[in-house]
DNA sequence: GTTTGATTACTAGAAAATTAGTACTTCATT
DNA sequence: AATGAAGTACTAATTTTCTAGTAATCAAAC
């Protein structure tokens, strides 16, 4: 616990934060496993960095057989929502309407990608009115 | 010239690059001025910063009496893209049908806001068609 | 009970990012 | 020409992030 300096991870937090979202719940090895696999790191390297999201508090740990298990102790929705705002705040003036704007201007968005993203907002418009 | 490994800003290079966004061009001095003031900094700081900038590509500076100049190479709106492309490729599985959902459950997001995202949806709908 | 294997804790070093000092250059002013 | 002011280039130091080694612990297998 303690340490949290920032609410944002950095990116090898976030690579392995990602692992664990993605299984659930697992030991340093199973983290291991998950990862994408394009880097090759050495054991203790996770471990390390497991503890230090785990003092950061983004991860909780309980001992299975002498084996640490680690599991979120944030959703991954709720840190995409942060990041969103993160980014929002940061290159858009905090009006999620500009970064949609700028989202929706990107060419290689295909026609039912945004016929998608029409129906989320109306879905969300209707959620209201109801 | 040159440099250019990662087509993204750390931190405090894109505290820099905004400052030079808004004010569009400028010397140090002038960049100095610009920015959020919440942290000091020395001017040599800044300058650094701005010679590594120019080293990786996104500004370009020219001499104006003795002094460099600044300009951004990147616009503001092309690195709005990347960093949303960047955020939508880690968190969201590459597909900005998933980023948009996250976004509008955000809870304080107000009618206003998410009917603006509407429309600018189908405005860009309606581009398409005609 | 000793060895082996797996794991964590601690430590440290490398790499990347940030900050800023010092020396040098150049121009304007005296 | 000497002095001072402003700026850049170069260098270096600090901080943060990332990586991984070494030692210690503990349980199982022999």
């Amino acid at each position: 616990m303690a340490r949290r300096r920032s609410e944002m991870l950095t990116d090898v937090e976030l690579e392995f934060m990602i692992a664990l979202w993605e299984i659930g719940t697992g030991s340093v090895r199973d983290i291991m496993g998950a990862l994408d696999g394009e880097h090759q790191r050495a054991y203790t390297s996770v471990a390390t960095v497991m503890k230090i999201l785990d003092d950061k508090g983004f991860v909780t740990s309980d001992r299975k057989d002498r084996a640490l298990v680690y599991s979120p102790a944030v959703e991954k929705g709720d840190y995409e929502g942060r990041s969103l705002k993160n980014l929002s705040k940061t290159l858009f003036g905090g009006t999620p309407t500009a970064l949609v704007a700028r989202l929706v201007d990107n060419e290689d968005l295909t026609d039912e990608m945004i016929q998608e993203i029409k129906e989320i907002i109306d879905t969300r418009i209707r959620k209201d009115d109801g």
